[in-house]
Formats: C-alpha cells, structure tokens, sequence
DNA sequence: GTGAAAGCGCTAACAT
DNA sequence: ATGTTAGCGCTTTCAC
C-alpha cells in the first residue's frame, strides 16, 4: 500500500499537521522537524496524492484542453504546446480530448472535464455549439477560454488571430500580382468561423478592386482536408477554366497542397501557370517543390496567450469576462505565386 | 456552490446512501425511490464530484499519456486518436504531456501523472530512460504500456511496428530496382530505437545483397526534422556525388520532405535523377508533386492496441508484463522511386 | 429496501 | 512551534 501522509508523521514523530506543513514549506514550523519529516518522506518514498488534495483545497491543478479536430496539420499540436509549456511550469496538468466536431462529444466532454474539477477549460468549439453547452458552460461557472474560434452569440474570452486581415493579405497580394480571377477553394471545415472569416476578408477586397471570385467547395466525406480539396479541385477543372482563373487561393495548407495535386495532374504548373496560396504556414510549406506561399499565424504563442491569459482568469475570478487576445497573421512569400 | 449527493438525497427525502445507490444503478433499491433521486438530481444539476468517487474508489479513470515529441508528422497525433477513441467509450480521460526528449521532463511528468492516481500510462520513453526513472516506474506498480519506443533493458509490455522489417522492406524495394549505391539519411532523432531498427534492418538487405550505403546524419540543431535533414542533405551534396548515390533512403517522410528539397535544388528530378523513399505514410505523402513511396505504419491502430492493452492489464493486474504486440508495416509504392 | 457511520488522504481552523 | 479536530464529497460495510 501506498505510504499516505499519516504514515510519514508516524516515523517523524509528529501529527499529521505538521508533516503537512513541512510537506508544503509552511511557515510555523521547526527548521529540525521539517528536516526530520522531509527524510522520513523521502525513505518512504512518499508522494501526496493529488486527488486528496485536490478534493480538499477545492482547486485540482488540471485544465481541459478541447480540439474539434486532431488532424488539421500542425495547427493544434503546435497550439498543445504553447499551452503545455506554458502550464506545465506552473504546477498544471493538461486532460485532452478531442470533439471530432461532434457536438454530442464535446458535451460529454465539457461534463466529463467539469466532473473532474478542472480548474478551466481552453477550446476550439465546434461550429455550432447547442445552446444547451453552451448553458452548461455558463452553469459551471468554470474558466473558459476560447481559441482559433468562437461561438458567435455568447460573451466570453478568446484568443485568435485576425482572420479577416489574414484573407485580406492573401487577396491583397494577389491583386498586386495583377490577378483578376480568383478561385477560393475551401476545406470541409468552410462554416468554421475562422475560415468565413478569411473568407469575408478576401472578398471585401476582390469587391473593392473588382475583382472576379467564384469559390470551389468539396462535398466528398474525406477524412482529411488534403484528400477532400483534391477531389474537389478535381471535379471543379472545368470550371477553373472556363473562368480563367489565374490564381487559386486555398483556406489552409493542407488545402492548398490536396488543391496543389489535382492541379499538376492537369498539367498546371504551379507558380507559372496558376497562382497558389495557402494559409497557416505549416511545416511542410518551405519544403514543397515549389514552396508554398502563405499566411501564417503564430501558433505557438496562440495556446500560449490562451494559457496565460486562463490562469489569469482563474487567480481573479472576477475579471471580466470579455477579453479579446487577437494576434495578427503575417504573409509569408514563398514561390507558389510566382517569383518577383 | 455545487449541489452534493447530499443535497440529491436530501431533496429526494433519503439519505446519502441510497441516493449514492440511484446514481449508480444500484441493485436493492426501490424502483420508486431511484426515480424520485434520479429526478431530485436532475432538477438541481448535480454532477458527481469524480475526485471524491475517485479518491474513495481507488481507481481515477484516468489514463496519463506521454510523448517525447509532439512535432513528428502526424504520428502522435494519429496515435493519440487511437487511444482517445479507445478509451472515451469506456469512460477514461487523457492526461497528456509531452517530454520533448528531456529525461527530466519525463521523469517529472511520470511523478506527477502517478501523483495524479492514474490508472495506467501510455508513453513513448525518451531514447536513454533513466534507471531511475524505470526505478520509480517499477515501484509505482503502475500498469505501463510503451508504444512506438521501448526501452532496452526493462521488461515491458509494447506495442509497435516491426521496424526491423520495415527497414527491409525499403531496401528490398530499392534493390529491386537496382539501386546498389544507397544514401541512408537520418533525422535528429537518429538514436531512437525505432529508427536504428529500421536502418539494422535495411543494413542487413544492403550486406547480403552487397549493396552500398553511406549515412547522411545532420548536426544542426534544427527544431525540427525537415529542416535538419535539408541543411543535412545540402552538406553533403559532394557525398552523393563522388559516391554516386542513385537513391535515398530516409528515415521519415518528414526526413524525405527537408531531403527532397535540398535535392531540388541541386537540380536532381526525384523519382527520375534520384529514387527517394520515406518511412510512415504521412497524410502528405500523396499530394507531393512527386508523390512519395514510403513505408506505412499503421498508426491509429497502434494506438488503438496499446489502450486495448492497457485496459486490460489494469483490469488483471496479476497479468504477466511482457506483452509484444507487433504490427506489420507495408510498402507503400507512389512515384518517387520511379514508376514501373 | 434503507440508513448510520466510518473512512479514502489531505488541509485548515482553532487551540495550546 | 505543534497538535486536535473537523470535513472536502463520495462509497461501503454493517445493521435493521
């Protein structure tokens, strides 16, 4: 059996008290004992156990992480480690799960992670989250943050990257490439916010200089987005053509790359003959063959903002809770769009 | 503040135990009495305090989950998935941590899971695991299960690939092909079990069949593996040459991916000038311009059989601990070896 | 079928 | 500076 706390105090020869509080470095409290009953710990190779704790100071050092979505390139292992990092120095321990963008399992997870007195919770909701999670959400009075995306109608804090801006800078350079035919092709995950986002933003400029766009939307149940923009782009060639599309504007990477394939496959040549940009910068971009111009977001420093910025909601309860942590995209020339 | 069992069992008119004996389904209780808790429960939002159950049960349906790497293609990720889906139907959460390759982080990360009264642990160990960390595995009584990795001298149970066959594999392919002058290039995390099988294993076809082969092994210290195998490959560009390397053989597609690069840009068409072959079947494998032939890994699965494993071993504790799930990897022919 | 009481391992008021 | 006692929220004998 496990030595539990009380087993410490017996060899040391003191209460169970004070071997709390030589355990945590409490004040009042002999330099001699503490010294007797950190050795007493350490041969009995004694570890507090955390659920105890936990149960009694009413806070258990553990924050939920919720993705909608484990695939989607590098974007939430990076943004994982942002906040593991980020915690990790502070004592927490992260519980993952994974929603799949189901709005039954992100429930059952919102009330799995609750049950477990987590001490917040940091996550991408899935598109449209019910009313009723978002109720529980609000019930539990649990910390949340937000990041990537978030749920239109409902106050609450969010760390993102402006993804309006991001579709701008895309169009932007295009149009300063002299493109006037844009295709937009979009990933199975179009309605997320983010990406209607990106998506307001680069039509706000094609509206504003007149330029032409027509969008290119899958309907394969791929498993992924490369797959699903392949056969997607595939089955759009004639359409590309008989709008003279110049340039092709992908709403992330692995996008553009599924996008990428079916192009070459018809002959194009990507940088010459078509225009391509991705979106997100993953790691494979500077790699590709012809590497991949895009716009990227800093995704390390996202789960980190959203790490700090829950920890800090969780110390003063009261802060407000609206905050706004929005990074800025940056464009990332490559040569997919040609070299200047 | 939170509605307890007993509040429940209050406002249902019984007491703590039987409204503890409705919550669980319970079998001497009256059908009546379990709905009227059932109800009472209900109406005041009550959720059980899993820390309490836990600490109470001695079982926290937790499982702690450790990788030394969250960069590597979508391999953990992919893992990950395996064990989340396996677990979440069977009421388990998921701690994760992440030990970048630190033996530190490792060992912290295995105290504080264990502190944390997991049930079990899933982890790909760091290359050269402590004593003492195997040390404080061992005395924890933990049920552990390695994937992907395993250490060395420690009896344990494991799930993985066979990637001494895997290794083969490659270089069969690659021989039959008539290649005789072979570039093996490594990543950064070239001492990694897993990888050294897999170049053993390919060392072996290369001697029996007299083949030739030289290793290409970076020394930056690149944060990750496409670009330490690019700045390693652009080094040794005068290697390849005076060897007359007709293939490479890399030991992830990442590897590939930082390799075909370099490659490129010395003019080599791959799958033309220079056959190039990767290992794991990353999800971009396909949509490269060349598409690339590698060596798949069944990856969710491997998840999926190490939760499996686990569980079980959680539910037997007596059941012996040297279980070797082994699963099978596949050539995977796209165009980047040539096609025939 | 139901309840009283004890206790999981820890911490914190309150005494001394 | 140390100890006594109570209690976090739950489950589980054991008695009725």
């Amino acid at each position: 059996m496990k030595p539990t706390l009380l087993d410490v105090a017996e060899l040391a020869k003191v209460s169970r008290t004070t071997a709390c509080r030589a355990m945590n470095n409490e004040g009042r409290i002999d330099e001699e004992t503490r010294k007797r009953v950190l050795e007493a710990a350490k041969s009995l190779n004694y570890q507090p156990n955390r659920l105890a704790q936990s149960l009694r100071v009413k806070q258990s050092f553990v924050i939920g992480v919720i993705f909608s979505n484990l695939f989607a390139g590098h974007f939430y292992s990076e943004i994982f480690r942002g906040i593991e990092e980020y915690t990790s120095g502070q004592n927490y321990n992260l519980i993952l799960g994974c929603s799949d963008g189901s709005v039954e399992k992100e429930t059952e997870l919102i009330e799995s992670f609750q049950a477990r007195q987590v001490d917040g919770l940091i996550m991408t909701p899935t598109n449209h989250m019910t009313p009723e999670a978002i109720e529980i959400l609000e019930n539990s009075k649990i910390p949340v943050v937000f990041i990537d995306r978030c749920s239109a109608d409902y106050e609450h804090d969010y760390v993102g990257t402006d993804n309006l801006l991001g579709g701008k800078l895309a169009a932007d350079y295009l149009k300063q490439l002299g493109h006037r035919n844009i295709a937009v092709c979009m990933g199975a995950d179009a309605e997320t916010m983010s990406v209607t986002d990106r998506l307001r933003g680069a039509v706000q400029v094609f509206e504003k200089e007149q330029m032409h766009y027509f969008t290119i939307m899958g309907k394969s149940k791929a498993r992924n987005s490369k797959e699903f923009s392949y056969a997607a782009m595939l089955e759009s060639m004639d359409m590309l053509k008989s709008n003279e599309a110049t340039a092709v504007m992908a709403m992330s990477d692995s996008v553009a790359l599924g996008a990428s394939r079916a192009l070459i496959e018809h002959g194009y040549r990507i940088g010459k003959d078509i225009a391509l940009i991705g979106y997100n910068n993953d790691d494979f971009c500077p790699y590709l063959t012809v590497p991949l111009t895009t716009v990227g977001q800093p995704k390390y420093e996202l789960g980190e903002r959203a790490a700090e910025l829950l920890l800090k909601k969780i110390r003063d309860k009261k802060s407000k809770c609206n905050t706004k942590i929005i990074l800025k995209p940056k464009l990332v020339i490559r040569q997919s769009c040609g070299e200047f």
